[in-house]
Parts: C-alpha cells; sequence; structure tokens
RNA sequence: GGUUCCGUAGCUCAACUGGAUAGAGCAUCUGCCUUCUAAGCAGACGGUUUUGGGUUCGAGUCCCAACGGAAUCACCA
C-alpha cells in the first residue's frame, strides 16, 4: 500500500505541475484509505493544495482527477467529493498485489535477524506467591512484542528477572518453618508456588496477630509494627542469607525451587518462554562500581554523610538517591548495574524493553537518563513498555482482601467455559478426549489473549471476574472461527478435486467488496511495522479483528464451492487463502493459536 | 501541592497520529440455517467525544483553563 501511495503521489505531484505550475514538497500530498461509503480506494486530500491551485477544493480535485485518469493507467475513474478526490486503483493493480503477497511465506515478515538485537523484559515475578491476573497481562504482552519484533527483522532475546531474594520470600521461610510441618508440594499436593504463597499469607496473618497483641499491650502501632518478633525473625534471616548461613541458603534453594516448578507449570500454559534468566540474588550487587565510576566522573554526587545522588532538576526530575549512606544498594542502584551488565552479556545489543506497569514510569525515566549520563550508548532507545493496571469491578486487586484473581484458576476457567460452550454448540462430536482439550484450550485461551491484548496496552484496563469473557463478537474466537470456517472451504476443494494453487487470477473476476478486501488484507505489513515501532500488540489485535469481519461479510454470500464460473472460483479461493495465511501469522504474534475445527 | 497518564454510546473498547456523516462488540429489540461450520450474517436502538475557551479550510486528536479519575513524587522493591 505504501508502494502505491509513494506510486500516486509522484503522480499527483506531476499533475500538480502540469495543471497549476508549481513544484510541490511531497509532504503536502496526503493519500489515505477512500471511506466505504463512497465509491473509491484511495482518497488524495485536496484541501491543502487549494492555496496552490487557487480554486474551490472541488474544482481543483476535479482537474487533479481527469489529469489523472488520462496518464496513470493504475487510475480508472475518480470521483470528487467535497475537498476530497477518491481514486479507483484498476483490478489489474490489486490483482497483482494479491499474487504477489500470496507468494511471500509470511507475508509481511521482515528479513529474520536484519535489525539490531534487542531485549525484551517482561514476567519478573517475587518467589513469594503465585501469577495472577497482572502477570498475565504483562507476560502476554512482553511475549507478543518480543515476537512481533522478531516478524519485524530485529534479532530479540526474551528475558526475566527473578525476584528471588529480599524480605518478602524470608517471610514465607519463616512462616514455613514455624507452621509448615515439613508440609511438600509432593505432601500436599499443591503447586509449589501456591505452597510458598499460602505461608506467605499465613505470615501475614500471624504477623498482624502479634501486632494486636503489642497493641493491646500498650506498644504504639509503629513499634509494634516494627518490633513484631515474626517480622525481626525474618529480618535476621535475610541477614543470614546475605552472610551465606548454610541453612538458610538450603531453604531459600529448596522453597525457590518449589516456586519455579510452579512457575514453569504456568508459563507452559501461558504458552510463554524466555532465552534468558536474571536472578535477583545476582545481580543485587551490581550497580556499585557503576556508582563509584560516575562519582569519579562527577555525574553523580556525594552528601556530607557519605550517601550518592544524582541531581536530575535540571531534566525536570528530582534528586535520586543511589547509595545509602551506610554504602548499601537501593533498586536503582542495582537496575543500572543489571542493565549495564545486560549490554556486556549481549554484545551488540541495541536495546532493551521493560514490560513493567505504570506505577514504575518515574523509575524508568531516571533509569534511561542515569544511562544516557554514564554514556551508555544508545540509552535512549531503551524503552519502558508501560501498561495499565487490570482493575476488577470493586477496584484494584488485593491479596489481604482476597480479591487477586489467580493465574491458573483464570486458565483453568477459560478453558472449561470454551469446553462447555464447545459441546453446547455441538462441536465436538467424533473428537477424541485428547482433541477436546486442546481446542478447549487453544479456544479459551486464545480468548484470553486477546481480550488482554486488545486493548492498547497503556490503558488500564476493567476485568469482571463475574461477566465471563466473551466467546463471540469482538474476541479471539470469532476470528479463530471464521480462520476454522475458511480453512474448511479450501479443505472441501481439495477434496472435490478443485485446484488451490492459483497461479493468475482474471482481474474481471473480483467485485467491489472484493477488492476492498483485498486493500484491507494488504495493509499488513504496514500494520506489522506500526505495532513494532510502536511496541503495541493491540494494533495487529485490531486488524485481525477488521479483516476478519470484512472476510466474515463477504463469506456469507461468495459462495466457492458452488461458484459454476472458475475465474470467480479461482480468485475467492486465492483471497480466501491469503486471509488464513494472514490472520494465522498475526494471531501467532498475540500468542493466540489456530484451532484446526471448531 | 509538583509531575505523568487518562476522561468517547448503558457497559467494554476503536478511530490509520489534524480529515469526510465519530466506529465495533456486549446488552435490548427484528429478520436469516434443506444452502462451503449460525462461536455467523443483515437491520433497529443508542453520542453536544466531561465542561469552557483558543489555533485553522477542518479538532475526539494540538494549545490554555476548569472538573473528575489513576499512578508517582521512599535511605521499599
Amino acid at each position: 500500500m505504501r508502494e502505491l501511495d509513494q506510486l500516486l503521489t509522484k503522480s499527483a505531484i506531476q499533475a500538480i505541475k502540469d495543471c497549476f505550475g508549481d513544484n510541490v514538497d511531497p509532504g503536502i500530498i496526503q493519500f489515505q484509505q477512500t471511506r466505504v461509503e463512497f465509491e473509491g480506494h484511495r482518497t488524495l486530500v485536496v484541501f491543502p493544495l487549494t492555496r496552490i491551485s487557487k480554486l474551490s477544493p472541488e474544482a481543483t480535485g476535479e482537474k487533479l482527477g481527469q489529469w489523472l485518469v488520462q496518464h496513470e493507467d493504475l487510475i480508472q475513474s475518480y470521483q470528487v467529493v467535497k475537498g476530497f478526490l477518491n481514486l479507483s486503483v484498476s483490478a489489474d493493480y490489486w490483482t497483482n498485489q494479491l499474487l504477489r503477497a500470496s507468494a511471500m511465506n509470511p507475508y509481511g515478515f521482515q528479513e529474520p535477524e536484519s535489525k539490531p538485537l534487542v531485549m525484551v523484559e517482561y514476567s519478573s515475578p517475587n518467589t513469594n506467591k503465585p501469577l495472577h491476573l497482572g502477570h498475565l497481562r504483562n507476560n502476554f504482552l512482553g511475549f507478543s512484542v518480543a515476537q512481533i519484533l522478531k516478524a519485524a527483522g530485529h534479532q530479540v532475546k526474551k528475558v526475566q528477572i527473578i525476584n528471588d531474594r529480599g524480605i518478602h520470600i524470608c517471610k514465607s521461610m519463616v512462616a514455613w518453618q514455624r507452621f509448615g510441618e515439613n508440609e511438600t508440594p509432593e505432601s500436599s499436593g499443591l503447586k509449589g508456588d501456591k505452597l510458598v504463597g499460602k505461608y506467605y499469607v499465613a505470615f501475614d496473618r500471624a504477623y498482624k496477630e502479634e501486632i494486636q497483641s503489642l497493641l493491646a499491650n500498650g506498644a504504639d502501632e509503629d513499634t509494634a509494627k516494627k518490633e513484631a518478633p515474626l517480622l525481626i525473625a525474618a529480618q535476621e534471616m535475610l541477614h543470614q542469607w546475605e552472610k551465606g548461613e548454610p541453612a538458610v541458603v538450603e531453604l531459600w534453594k529448596q522453597m525457590n525451587g518449589w516456586v519455579y516448578d510452579g512457575f514453569d507449570a504456568t508459563y507452559a500454559e501461558m504458552g510463554v518462554d524466555f532465552d534468558h534468566l536474571y536472578y535477583e540474588s545476582n545481580t543485587y550487587l551490581l550497580g556499585k562500581d557503576e556508582i563509584a565510576r560516575g562519582l569519579k566522573k562527577n555525574v553523580f554526587f556525594q552528601k556530607d554523610d557519605g550517601s550518592v545522588w544524582i541531581d536530575l532538576s535540571e531534566d525536570g526530575l528530582d534528586e535520586k538517591l543511589l547509595l545509602r549512606k551506610d554504602g548499601t544498594a537501593v533498586y536503582m542502584t542495582q537496575d543500572i548495574g543489571t542493565a549495564i551488565k545486560r549490554y556486556e552479556d549481549f554484545p551488540g545489543l541495541d536495546r532493551q524493553i521493560y514490560t513493567v506497569g505504570n506505577e514504575q514510569e518515574y523509575h524508568f525515566k531516571v533509569l534511561f537518563k542515569i544511562l544516557e549520563k554514564l554514556g551508555v550508548p544508545g540509552a535512549n532507545r531503551n524503552f519502558h513498555l508501560s501498561y495499565g493496571m487490570v482493575e476488577l469491578p470493586e477496584g484494584k486487586m488485593k491479596s489481604r482482601e482476597g480479591t487477586v484473581v489467580d493465574a491458573d484458576d483464570l486458565l483453568k476457567e477459560m478453558a472449561e467455559t470454551a469446553q462447555q460452550m464447545a459441546i453446547d454448540l455441538g462441536k465436538v462430536e467424533g473428537l477424541d478426549e485428547e482433541a477436546i482439550k486442546t481446542l478447549s484450550k487453544q479456544v479459551g485461551y486464545g480468548a484470553l489473549k486477546y481480550f488482554l491484548l486488545k486493548v492498547s496496552p497503556t490503558k488500564s484496563m476493567m476485568f469482571d471476574p463475574k461477566a465471563s469473557i466473551d466467546f463471540i463478537g469482538n474476541t479471539g474466537p470469532f476470528i479463530q472461527f471464521n480462520f476454522v470456517r475458511a480453512s474448511s472451504v479450501i479443505r472441501k476443494c481439495q477434496e472435490a478435486g478443485i485446484t488451490t494453487d492459483i497461479g493468475a487470477i482474471d482481474a474481471e473476476a473480483w467485485d467491489e467488496l472484493e477488492l476492498r478486501l483485498i486493500q484491507d488484507l494488504l495493509i499488513w505489513p504496514e500494520t506489522l511495522e506500526l505495532a513494532a515501532e510502536q511496541y503495541d500488540p493491540s494494533i495487529i489485535a485490531n486488524h485481525c479483528y477488521e479483516i476478519t469481519k470484512a472476510y466474515s461479510r463477504w463469506y456469507q454470500d461468495h459462495s466457492i464451492l458452488k461458484e459454476s464460473n472458475t475465474s470467480k472460483q479461482h480468485a475467492r479461493i486465492s483471497l480466501t487463502k491469503l486471509f488464513i495465511h494472514e490472520i494465522e501469522i498475526a494471531m501467532k504474534l498475540l500468542g493466540v493459536e489456530m484451532p484446526e475445527r471448531m
């Protein structure tokens, strides 16, 4: 489509020169898709040209239209509506483009690894509790963006940093020691992450009881919170861990091991994976050297008490602490160290994309600014893939109030709903149990992924657990259904001995609706490019819905098997095949699989 | 209070980055299965794009102000 617009722009410039005698800047030529209610395919916006033509918009369009039809073979006819010149492009052109697109596999993808290496970080969970709905949005987003960047020609590394150390995991450890009675995933039948999460909750409950009794004994709230024996025990455990106390490290390894088994199972269900893992226990000491170096270069400064800071007030940000007065690291210190380490780990790394909630926008602004000031090349290309919170009708998810939507539970529920629906609709006849399970997951998970990815990442979104996710309308299953239906037609053609390898198409065979549909399909390469540039899977989701809706409408009254005119039949087969191909590769970028039947 | 993001149909979201009469889905009504899969299609209903100014041929989109919501402004991670 861009190619077409470039051709048309060239012609338009020539037309303006011939008609009005002026050379114009290509920037003023503006093409867009003609709205469906009007005749034509591409529309030239003529308002900006009236200054040159010194005519009314209508007269300007009229003149240019005449010139273009006369001099440009591509253009068959034109219509002027107000300040818009609608051009009808020849069916030959669309036919050729369709054939060209069909010959590419996958259509619209750039040469693999033709663009620089980028790193996409996502998930990055704490190891003290199971994954929840927020993680689902995070993982699907990050994974999808990684896929999109790959398709756009980038070399991509998918990573996560596992927050495996700190007071939070120590809380679970303390509680397990106190109340666990050596319970294991095996003995309890609980998934490892669920088991550890259970003790995190147990800690919190016991901790609160301790506070209550301290308060009852006359302590004030602050001291009660700080001096509850359980909290002291957890802090002590963290110290011992940092000293490398073998028993503590052993317990820590064991409990984290359980959590990893649990996470791995969830990731496998979600269909996401990673190329490389970072552990906070390995990276939390990083960054101090960088602080020292920055101090020498006067990027940072030291206060009288010995703490190290950076002053970003000139950049519209505040002063930010980088090293405590006792010389220990803060979160930012680690992140600086880890970011720099990654450039070392992956030579040629062009940029890092961090999939992290929008509550950390300020943090990443500061981080990128610091990296820039430290002289890290390309630091300003790094990107915080910031996404909005998933909100429940009653507000935010709060673990204390038990409103957290568990990832495993939701996935399971989606598959079950999909299965029930398939049974109700009579779609499972002749399928064995294994096939029903596969189908239910494809459809149920597809619905969930599409639901979470179709809204722009930056927006916070609403999720109502009671009103379950739809399977009809603008949904993943709607798209899957049309894929399946179209695939089935092609299969039946083959069974009937109708050739589905279309080498040539008669341009006369198309009707206007079909030329529209071809156009919609041909925007794909630019859609993909845009999604990659903006790190935004929702652009792809919306495209999938648009073409599917258009195809579904067309499908309704354009039969293929019963079409007696062979050139029409061939044309429709080629159109259907491109649709199938495009929808499959596009949805795959969202992590959504296509079922064989449904 | 400062900064950032957001406010579009009863609900959930779009709008090709300034273009034509602001579009979909859900919900509510009406039609369409003897016809390649009805998880579908066609139609109806639903809007002063929070409000008020401004910029221009043209504003949901850009600027200013107000109102409302969210995040952040930690020697937490």
